[in-house]
DNA sequence: TCATTATGAATTGCATGCAATCTCTTGTGG
DNA sequence: CCACAAGAGATTGCATGCAATTCATAATGA
């Protein structure tokens, strides 16, 4: 049982106060708020997911919920059965071999388009993030590296400067960050990615693009291996417990 | 004046993947042919859509429709303003100048799986279509061109073996085929284009993965100057036409 | 004449209802 | 005891209805 996890309900919408962003449709509301659910883990991976249970959650009937339900599964966040419903989709080690190289080619790209347009203070903003990162890491604070971590990425996905770019980098990172809770870094693994950043930095702040590219790139393959190592070694261990929700870290 | 009511039996196995089971409920169908009509150009972009004329066109009731279009406005196809309706999504120069970057580093990831992964067989596949879409040129046959085109780098895309990957390049490549209608290419240009679709099969043939991704990412970006020059020509001759009708030439 | 407003029609957003399909339990025969 | 079938209950797919908003057109006033 989440906070408040009602909408306004049949109360109608008084554009005061209460909405933080201009969300005017129900149904736009239902895809982000049933989008955080999935990606913060909340609906675990292969739950299924009746329509009676998130209307009654959001307070909502089965026409704007259905309709978030028809996007998210668009995305690649749900798989729609027909005559059979929604279950949240499961995230194997192939899907994350799809994945990770994707999100590769889209980071070594915006990277490089990052090098041609990034200005000196967002590289400076860039910087403060990853030394405050590097200070979580010394401190082995992993929620908060990981926030960090997200940070950059997310910050030079911006500097990149294409909304169309970033949509698809948002659209993995959600699909992705689904398994941050089952991969458990080395030590080893850890230092290596810190070193990483620090030459992602010093390639963006000589915006090298084509270095940065190649990174980034690389950082990626390691990210990957290292999920798929610490998910294959799960396989071996507890091999149903996937299904069940580990703790909140991040 | 429903055109073809039956949308039931369609069985479009456009499906990257895991999709086994057929299409059986409408909305996936109607989602697919309303892509259809607006990739096609039958739609032309800055066209408003109300919900009735398309109801009444595939004879279905508004629920499936209006799922279809949430669907459709989050692939970018379709822009849809609360209260307001849903028009054809523009593509602007800007736009394009958006797309072709992503684009490119797509079609080079995938260039680069598939010289790890393709055939011999596929190989002489894509040859054959080269060769025949090369005749094409040499007749100046630009559809039967286009055609043998889009679909060599679909061949390239699917020897990848990256369902995830074939489906963001299809959702970009559908929104970038809306503006062949309004890409000539001078003579020049397809002379280049051709050449260097030489240099993409024998890349591929090689199985030089990293030259044939550069090879890709260039042809991606000529491609993207020839159809901005084409279209700020157009823009100073004819400066507001684009918005009521683009031509209908394919 | 032009700008502004008022009013009715059309359109959208959402809720509800009904039929078709699926699921799960119970019962029957081998 | 197991396999299979049948039926009730639940769930989904789609159509329709109603309230709210927008759009179009006419009317009013300066």
């Amino acid at each position: 049982m989440r906070d408040d996890p009602h909408l306004d309900g049949h109360e109608r919408l008084t554009a005061s106060g209460r909405e933080r962003i201009a969300r005017t449709t129900l149904h736009d509301e239902l895809v982000a708020r049933l989008r955080d659910l999935i990606v913060e883990g909340e609906l675990a991976p292969g739950t299924r997911v009746p329509e009676r249970i998130l209307c009654e959650r959001f307070g909502v009937s089965r026409t704007p919920l259905r309709e978030a339900l028809k996007v998210l599964a668009s995305e690649g966040l749900l798989e729609l059965l027909p005559n059979r419903g929604a279950t949240v989709a499961r995230l194997t080690v192939a899907d994350l071999e799809e994945l990770f190289p994707v999100m590769g080619a889209l980071e070594a790209l915006a990277g490089e388009l990052a090098c041609a347009r990034i200005s000196d203070e967002e590289i400076a903003e860039i910087r403060a993030l990853h030394y405050q990162m590097v200070l979580h890491y010394t401190r082995r604070e992993l929620p908060a590296y990981f926030r960090l971590n997200q940070s950059i990425h997310e910050r030079i996905m911006t500097a990149a400067g294409n909304p169309t770019l970033a949509r698809m980098y948002r659209s993995l990172a959600g699909r992705i960050r689904r398994a941050r809770y089952i991969a458990n870094m080395s030590r080893a693994r850890w230092e290596r990615a810190v070193e990483e950043h620090e030459a992602i930095l010093d390639a963006l702040a000589r915006r090298d693009a084509p270095r940065l590219a190649r990174i980034l790139k690389q950082h990626l393959q390691n990210k990957y291996e290292t999920v798929k190592e610490s998910l294959q070694a799960q396989d071996g261990t507890a091999s149903q417990d996937d299904r069940r929700r580990p703790s909140h870290s991040a």
